[in-house]
DNA sequence: GGGTATGATGATACATCATTTCATTTCATG
DNA sequence: CATGAAATGAAATGATGTATCATCATACCC
């Protein structure tokens, strides 16, 4: 079942992956892709795209209590960027508010490289 | 219904609200409440926390593209820090990526202040 | 002033997302 | 071979969100 989301390069839905099952036999219910889901997700395999009820497979299994995802709001991609400022950040604003930091998730919404180029001219 | 929600210190869902509008009379439908939320959310005044489907009336109508939360996962309530190193962190790795950031929602889950120190013999 | 178009408001039903519950299978163990 | 724990499969239910349509108010035109 990984594969399927691997083969995606943007989130899908839990029924979504369900649909994809439709070997002609075999349709596997909702709870199935959850437990899954779940499974994978504390593998780390899997992220959870809260603002969008779908899951992406990961990059790698980071043991990472903090994940950043670039959300196309043009093609629907999904990438996920390396690099410690997030959570340098995190850290920053948690100390200034005492609050002590667990895990944390960002999800950026904009275009990415392959849609952002209008057409032509650009300036 | 703004005032429900201020009222909280923690995010509510949408079905929460309508039960707090339980005046013997005059329940409203779900409906109505996602409207007055979008109308709220368009207007800046309400959040909506992703990873819990809940919603928190904001601190001031800021004309911000980001948001922050810090979610205490033992009082379950919600803070809004401030803060600029969050949305610079995104414009940061943003750039390296060749992405356009649109908006962006953080949400940090951990122990808030008043749940963080442990009963006692701290150290 | 009355009739009608337009948009807000309210309610119902439905679509989507997620979990609970229970039956069935599998496999290790006595 | 019988028994029981754990995994798997399926169905029902709960939770969340939206679409559709009816109703009502207001503004505008006649």
């Amino acid at each position: 079942m990984l594969g399927l989301l691997l083969a995606e390069r943007r989130p899908l839905g839990a029924y979504e992956i369900v649909e994809r099952f439709d070997w002609k036999r075999r349709r596997p219910a909702p709870a199935q892709i959850y437990r899954a889901l779940a499974f994978f997700q504390a593998a780390g395999l899997v992220h959870r795209i809260a603002s969008r009820n779908a899951y992406v497979a990961c990059s790698g299994p980071k043991e990472e209590h903090g994940t950043v995802f670039l959300l196309c709001r043009d093609c629907g991609t999904v990438a996920e960027p390396s690099g410690e400022t997030v959570g340098l950040a995190v850290r920053d604003l948690a100390a200034a508010s005492g609050f002590e930091p667990d895990a944390h998730s960002l999800e950026v919404t904009g275009r990415c490289p392959e849609c952002r180029p209008p057409p032509a001219g650009g300036a």
